[in-house]
DNA sequence: GTCCCTATACTCGGATAGCAAGTGTCCGAGTATAGGCGG
DNA sequence: CCGCCTATACTCGGACACTTGCTATCCGAGTATAGGGAC
């Protein structure tokens, strides 16, 4: 079960976004230049997160990126059923149905316990990420990321955004 | 995040050998077509398993998969874990080095946030399906499952073990 | 001087190749049994 | 009749193709700005 590479890069660019005031917007190469990741492919993932309503897109010149609610509102898990998808990891295809010992399908009144065990597995790693929001996130960064790193970091966007 | 279709393949196979004596063994062949998937490619799993050393495998006429230990003792997890893989879901590049904002590596005692919440999550996940044993899924299927079901399984298998 | 128009440049969005990992299959190494042979 | 040997058939284990989905990239559609021209 490996998560899309995509997904780490989203969350960091929401809590750059975070910074950006709702008046503006950051187009997604600057972003990439920001992380030091391919421009093109980051572009699309910011297109998923765009699609998903996390963030919102303007187009044109002075065009880019900003969050589309505010950070608090921002769940992690958002991010991440946004751009890895929203299918459940586990998927049950009933083979207990089939074989020799399988029986017609309206003999199963409950879903198979297999499946069950699975689902809320997941259910109990999504309640987790539900719990973090970008802007906790983005709270933990200015708590421990180095003051030259931020520093160096509000001139870059001082500079980007104008 | 997906997860592999062998993963449940594995468990369901589990869950049979859970009625398999301690002095028999069943062959992948045979636990392909219990569940009707095929065999060369269940094969596979059962050898994630063996490795794991989840199941025990008996070599030549007679031969077979039985559980390595008591159905109790097996958790999902490591059911989970054998098949798909131990690997943590979410791979921290540390992109927060990189970029304008970046600082040296050494200025950042702590791993990143992102990476510290995604892990949480996943010790959630793994603590859900760490508190699921093989003995708990069997139970589940006793009381559940249709008896029709068991009472065919039950004749299939007594045929094939002898 | 002011307003309007046009050309420009910059942005996002979707369509297009490349590659790794999961999916599916096969054949060879090893072993317990069953039958045959010798004592 | 009993014990040993050999051939057999059945099992697992690892090596080999194929397909799906993630990775990476590009070009076209749309828009706000900047400059130039007309009034």
């Amino acid at each position: 079960m490996r998560l899309s590479q995509g997904v780490e890069w989203a969350v960091h660019s929401c809590t750059v976004l975070a910074s950006v005031p709702a008046d503006r917007a950051l187009p997604a190469a600057k972003l990439a230049e920001f992380h030091g990741v391919p421009g093109a492919y980051l572009a699309k993932h910011l297109q998923a997160l765009s699609a998903a309503e996390i963030v919102t897109s303007v187009p044109g010149p002075l065009g880019g990126y900003r969050l589309a609610r505010t950070a608090e509102e921002i769940t992690l898990l958002d991010i991440v059923l946004a751009v890895d998808g929203d299918e459940s990891s586990f998927v049950c295809t009933e083979i207990r149905q089939r074989g020799p010992a399988g029986c017609k399908a309206t003999a199963y009144p409950k879903p198979c316990g297999i499946a069950r065990a699975m689902w809320a597995a997941e259910v109990a790693w999504r309640d987790a990420l539900q719990a973090q929001t970008v802007a906790d996130i983005v709270a933990s960064m200015f708590e421990e990321a180095p003051r030259e790193g931020f520093a160096k970091g509000a001139v870059w966007l001082r500079e980007v955004i104008r």
